[in-house]
DNA sequence: TGCCGCTACCTCGTAATCCAAGGTAGATGC
DNA sequence: GCATCTACCTTGGATTACGAGGTAGCGGCA
């Protein structure tokens, strides 16, 4: 069964992370930054709308994130994100967790351990 | 280490595979199960009683693994969980979605901690 | 005897937050 | 008008981690 996207309880936690992380690039509307996830990661995570936009009003009011309106010649508007001296901070934070959790992680499940 | 322990959200759905890949070793009763999660992660990961004896259950129940009461020489009895080959199975589905996961987090993140 | 601390099991309520599904709305094509 | 695509947003149900509390056996100590 392969390339299946991943969902369900893996996921909790790891949105602000792919959120503040894609709009390092740079300034990103909503829709778009769903998609950039999903091309980064190879297909293998989607969050879907139902948790992604959430999350975008949390990061923005915890001032992590700076947003604006903006018209589309195409289309309705556009809500584009930026990221914030205090989300960047954040991201770096967020991007040492996973650090953590990811090589204690592997430690623990062990399949490809050196000891 | 020992900074500071993960918690929360990303700890979610990893429970089970924590369980089934310590109990690889063999036969452990609970309470060992969490030191010995807590070890192996380099004290990373901690699941604490109110997630880990639940998780044992329904593990239990779904016939994942099989348990036996035995008394202790010194404190109370203690129930041991052995995994089954049905255990096996979920333990191989878990670690690989665990891989596509921690795989598509390296490639949208960009931050390696394995692999 | 009584109390405390350790081991070891279990359950409950609260909190986080994911997802599916549905709703609003502009632009385009038939 | 109606369907379709983009783009935003909200709601309700489900999963599950955690803290706090409870039950119990054993040993140490006064």
């Amino acid at each position: 069964m392969g390339a299946g996207k991943i969902r369900g309880q893996l996921l909790k936690g790891t949105t602000p992370l792919l959120v503040l992380s894609v709009l390092r690039e740079g300034e990103l509307y909503g829709y778009e930054i769903a998609q950039r996830v999903r091309e980064r990661s190879g297909g293998a995570l989607a969050p879907s709308e139902g948790s992604l936009y959430p999350a975008l009003h949390s990061l923005e009011a915890d001032g992590a994130l700076q947003a604006e309106w903006r018209d589309s010649d195409k289309g309705p508007r556009r809500r584009y994100y930026r990221i914030t001296p205090k989300g960047s901070g954040l991201l770096a934070e967020h991007e040492a967790e996973w650090a953590a959790f990811s090589v204690g992680m592997a430690r623990a499940v062990g399949t490809r351990a050196n000891g």
